[in-house]
DNA sequence: GCAGATAATTGACCTGAATCAATTACCAGG
DNA sequence: CCTGGTAATTGATTCAGGTCAATTATCTGC
């Protein structure tokens, strides 16, 4: 069935409109087989719980991507479907565009994540990924990481992990809530996930614009807006453009509905 | 922080006929051995795409529960996650209670579908799951299907692909859609699912609540009394009860915002 | 068949967030 | 340094759907 080898080339068409260059990409296309024994995702990445002996068969089966720069994408809706990327650095978003024509953002994707597994199902991609700022990826042929799996329970299961995590989060954002809830829970998981790689877990830059989150969150972008404001006026947050600083965390867990409201 | 979910492709309601009154004590507890190459699921299970010797590799995994009533439980939040469910038949529903004690539903679960599975990424079910219908289930120790999977390729890319349906499923029943648009999708949504189980698909049974519809697409009770009434006067519908009847399927759609807006 | 409890429907009203509509802040390119 | 274009903010208004409330069906057990 899909019976890909290692590294199906990457195949991002070049970027859309807008390609503004953020260049000092630096650092040039560097192509050679990666050590993700020595790699800075470390812990964070696939094959996190395997074994150093079971990380050098997994080794050949990777790629590293030259740089990806904004407004690039990685895989478009429709694509057959041959690898998934693991993000090295950089954002990406993904999205479809709707019955109505309307572009709709289905999620961030930070270092360590994996991308594409959504097109299993039919063998096409349903969902475009787009970088949204400098970035790298490892890429994967489905067809390897599969058959290594068979071979490797702690891969599967790992797998297994990252699709059922996946489908939780979904959960959670279709949820019921409420304009600030929404936003609050959004600000606090890209807070954690920071924290995760090693950044500061209350300051921190956005890749993505206002209409990027609203349409994620399903608002409006003046809401977006309007919220933003609203927390920075009660000093939950500090927002500056595309910085943000988180001041009460505590009061932001209130917002986001994960605390006993206090009273 | 993560709400969570179902796991189990589809989620639909209904059962077959009512079968209320089926359950004198008759019957007792059938523990034996199933044969899944008898069963009357058949192409819908799990075990699909294996080949007859498989079959009888998987069967020997599988042990068919005894009879569950409506209201009974199957896995409760925080279980240990020890084995997974296929619904043989019946209907069942999984929620979870929110941060404000209120319960969500995550869906509903007709025959030949596989639940429990979002317990992988913590160990524990994150949902419970209850039967809104006399159901019957065949359960399989995950451990064991896990194991099964890393034998037989065609196995762990049905999980695979299971896990990944439902989560094409989540990003497109999370969008941002109008009451009207997510009736009609479910109600769309039961019937090709009926269809395919080999029932009529514009006229069924629901075997959960206005409360729990409401609730599954994040509306207000009152909400989906209304709609119903709107196409019902419409004459797109026949709802009496709990029997549905579709009798304009094209205008269905249309509501479902599935075809071109006619004019 | 009746009584009490629960589910569903229907109506009146209210509210959170969308939409419409200006500004205002930020770019990148000439 | 302007200049046109996009993104973001802010304000005024509207509306879909929620909430509250009152009936009216349905189911249960006695």
């Amino acid at each position: 069935m899909h019976s890909t080898l290692g590294l199906a080339a990457n195949q991002a068409p070049l970027s859309n409109r807008v390609t503004r260059h953020l260049d000092h990409a630096g650092r040039g296309a560097q192509r050679r087989q990666v050590a993700c024994s020595r790699c800075a995702l470390g812990e964070i990445c696939l094959p996190r719980s395997l074994s150093a002996e079971q990380i050098r068969a997994f080794e050949k089966i990777v790629q590293r991507s030259k740089p990806v720069q904004p407004g690039e994408h990685l895989f478009r809706a429709g694509d057959e479907f041959q690898t998934v990327a693991s993000v090295r650095t950089g954002c990406f978003k993904s999205y479809v565009i709707d019955h109505q024509g309307q572009e709709q953002v289905l999620g961030f994707h930070l270092p360590g994540e994996l991308i594409g597994l959504d097109a299993i199902h039919t063998g096409q991609h349903s969902a475009s990924i787009v970088a949204l700022d400098t970035s790298a990826v490892c890429f994967l042929g489905f067809g390897s990481v599969s058959t290594l799996a068979s071979q490797m329970p702690e891969l599967q299961t790992e797998l297994f992990r990252i699709m059922s995590r996946r489908i939780n989060e979904l959960e959670t954002v279709s949820g019921d809530l409420s304009a600030d809830e929404r936003i609050a829970l959004f600000l606090l998981s890209l807070s954690e996930r920071f924290a995760q790689r090693g950044y500061s877990n209350n300051e921190y830059m956005l890749a993505m614009s206002r209409k990027d989150i609203a349409s994620y969150l399903r608002l409006a972008s003046e809401t977006v807006s309007r919220v933003l404001a609203r927390m920075q006026k009660s000093t939950v947050l500090r927002v500056d453009r595309k910085h943000v600083r988180i001041l009460n965390r505590a009061a932001l867990l209130r917002l986001a509905g994960l605390e006993p409201a206090a009273h």
